[in-house]
RNA sequence: UGGGAUGUAGCCAAGCGGUAAGGCAACGGACUUUGACUCCGUCAUUCGUUGGUUCGAAUCCAGCCAUCCCAGCCA
């Protein structure tokens, strides 16, 4: 039980390792592992488990391996592999020297194969998938024996040779662990070792023609690398009397927590988030069918999504610490994960002014030609950021949402006769509006009041509203992109024929703003976030950041979306 | 209707026989050169439900109810 430690995870988990700590089981060492199949981008989800093995075995003096569940080869690419290697990395975490793959294993695991044919607990199938499945039973009643369970070990070890040597079409035959064909868990019904599938496998290229299945090939990697807390998803659990019968049917030397003389895995629910699309088979759609750009495009919930939409490591990590570990199907709201990025933000984003729909103001009683440069403080929650110098001149751009002609009664924001502060400048007033031929706003004419410059003496004038603003002399013109993460607005009926999510995802996913005007000498680099104000946070794309304008991604709240999805109707 | 797992606030989640932590959200209020941020305050007489054991039960026992997972030669 974990009472004493407040350094250490308080969950289940963790509690189980502390138990065995204090027994003394495995020699006192923690050692886990994250074993993604390379089928995909990582996404949030992979996250929480990312830091959970992890985090649980730095928290407890033990270490993490990286492995690579890759033993189905027709699903699997390099891409996935380097992919994964790279957002594992940028959470914050290291496996140092303990990279693996299950294929580095596939000749012991062999090995191990034929042992158990040897000890009459594996056969060679030759019944069909659906024969298979028609022997299986059904979840109430039990299964019936497959007429080639009893073929003598000389036969199956000949036959499993064969296979290996390439000598059976695909399918024709698997090797079976011989178990129990009435057992109540399905997955004891004699489940399948090795199918024969040619694919051209991205590690070991074309040197097997068969491939080990999950259920068998997952304890022995367990095993291999000496770890000691295999540490999976719910969906898993069943599976976990199959775990222990391969670890106990082999003659391995470890295996997780073998001090206690009952091996096993210890199960945790998945992540579910609200509005977010979670199955890898739906974003895997998305980037297939080119509704998105790419597995990292910042609408995706994957791990190289969230980083260009703006998210940062610290954030993502606090947010799998806050959200908790237990065995309970739970749906976190969004809101949890956008208030950890706020709250990593906000001390060391600093606040940049830039202007997102521009409308210009001209003033009219400051000289022509002159300009000053005024101090800006860069991050009001963090003296430490110091400040900086921005130019004022007589023509400015403020936002166009900043003005109203007919303003409602709690609008702070300037309104013909009214009066605002210009963030660290002076405070204006609004003389006169100018219109084109359809009446639209196309400038102001403002006055300024001389001592009411930001930070002087007599600056002291309280006016109700502040706005932001920039020189239109000095604005750097930019691009913005409001992405907001994809989200399902009406949950399809995935039971219907050719069922189309895509139709319900939300439609203004990303909103495209040309003619945006930064304040001059903000730098790009896609490590660089920055407050606009009022406006929320953005970060620097570099990845699709032109050389004359900089891409800004923005985080938005998908509550407030969803929200102004529902009120549109 | 077989097996496995889970039910504590709108959402997560501690709690492990001694009288319901914490976070998010929400709602009040203060502050503010951005209505942001920050700061104060409010938010479960009750732990799926019904019984039982006990001086005492969210914690132990029994029944019931609800939800999730399992019939890939996927992981």
């Amino acid at each position: 039980m974990n009472t004493t430690d407040p350094a250490l995870p308080v969950n289940f988990i963790q509690n189980i390792i502390s138990d065995d700590l204090k027994l003394g089981k495995n020699g006192g060492r923690v050692h886990t592992r994250f074993p993604p199949e390379p089928n995909g981008y990582l996404h949030i989800g992979h996250a929480k488990s990312i830091c959970l093995n992890f985090g649980l075995a730095a928290a407890n003096g033990g270490i993490t391996n990286l492995r690579f569940d890759d033993t189905n080869p027709s699903k699997e690419e390099v891409e996935y592999v380097e992919s994964i290697q790279t957002d594992v990395k940028w959470l914050g975490f290291d496996w140092e020297d303990r990279i693996f793959y299950a294929s580095d294993y596939f000749e012991e695991i062999y090995d191990y194969a034929v042992e158990l044919i040897k000890a009459g607990k594996a056969y060679v199938c030759d019944l069909s998938a659906q024969e298979i499945k028609d022997y299986r039973g059904t979840l109430t009643e039990p299964g019936k024996d497959s007429p080639y369970r009893n073929r003598s070990i000389e036969e199956n070890l000949d036959l499993f040779a064969r296979m290996r040597a390439g000598e059976f079409e695909d399918g024709s035959r698997v090797l079976r662990a011989k178990i129990d064909m009435a057992s109540p868990n399905l997955n004891m019904r004699d489940p399948v070792l090795y199918r024969i599938l040619r694919s051209t496998h991205h590690r070991t290229g074309d040197a097997w023609c068969i491939y080990p299945m999950y259920d068998y090939a997952h304890p022995i990697s367990d095993s291999f690398e000496d770890i000691t807390h295999s540490i999976c998803t719910l969906e898993f659990a069943d599976h976990r009397p199959l775990y222990d019968w391969c670890l106990e049917a082999l003659p391995l030397e470890s295996y997780p927590r073998k001090v206690a003389g009952r091996p096993q895995q210890i199960e945790f629910a998945r992540l579910n988030l609200s509005y977010t699309v979670m199955s890898k088979r739906k974003l895997r759609e998305l980037v297939e069918k080119g509704y998105v750009s790419g597995w990292d495009d910042p609408r995706m919930p994957t791990i190289s999504g969230l980083r260009r939409r703006g998210y940062t490591p610290e954030a993502i990590r606090d947010f799998c610490d806050r959200i908790g570990v237990a065995k309970r199907n739970s749906m976190v709201d969004i809101a949890l994960l956008e208030h950890c990025i706020r709250e990593d933000l906000n001390m060391r984003a600093p606040r940049v002014m830039a202007v997102l729909r521009p409308l210009k103001v001209i003033i009219d009683n400051y000289p022509e030609g002159q300009v000053e440069w005024l101090d800006a403080e860069n991050n009001p929650e963090n003296p430490e950021m110091g400040s900086r110098q921005i130019p004022f001149s007589r023509e400015i751009y403020i936002e166009q949402e900043d003005f109203m002609e007919n303003p409602p009664k709690k609008f702070f924001r300037l309104t013909p006769g009214g009066e605002v502060r210009l963030k660290s400048a002076y405070i204006i007033k609004c003389e006169q509006v100018i219109k084109d031929e359809n009446g639209s706003i196309v400038e102001l004419h403002c006055s300024y009041d001389p001592d009411s410059k930001s930070g002087g003496p007599t600056s002291g004038r309280k006016i109700k509203g502040t706005s932001h603003w920039v020189s239109a002399a000095h604005a750097v013109p930019a691009e913005v992109r409001l992405y907001e993460q994809l989200f399902l607005v009406e949950n399809p009926d995935e039971e219907a024929e050719g069922a189309d999510y895509k139709a319900n995802l939300n439609p203004n996913s990303l909103e495209l703003l040309t003619g945006c005007m930064l304040e001059p000498g903000l730098a790009a680099s896609d490590e660089t976030h920055y407050q606009f104000l009022r406006q929320g946070y953005f970060c620097v794309d570099a990845v699709d950041s032109k050389p004359d304008v900089l891409v800004f991604n923005r985080i938005v709240s998908l509550r407030d979306s969803w929200a102004k999805i529902k009120k549109q109707g």
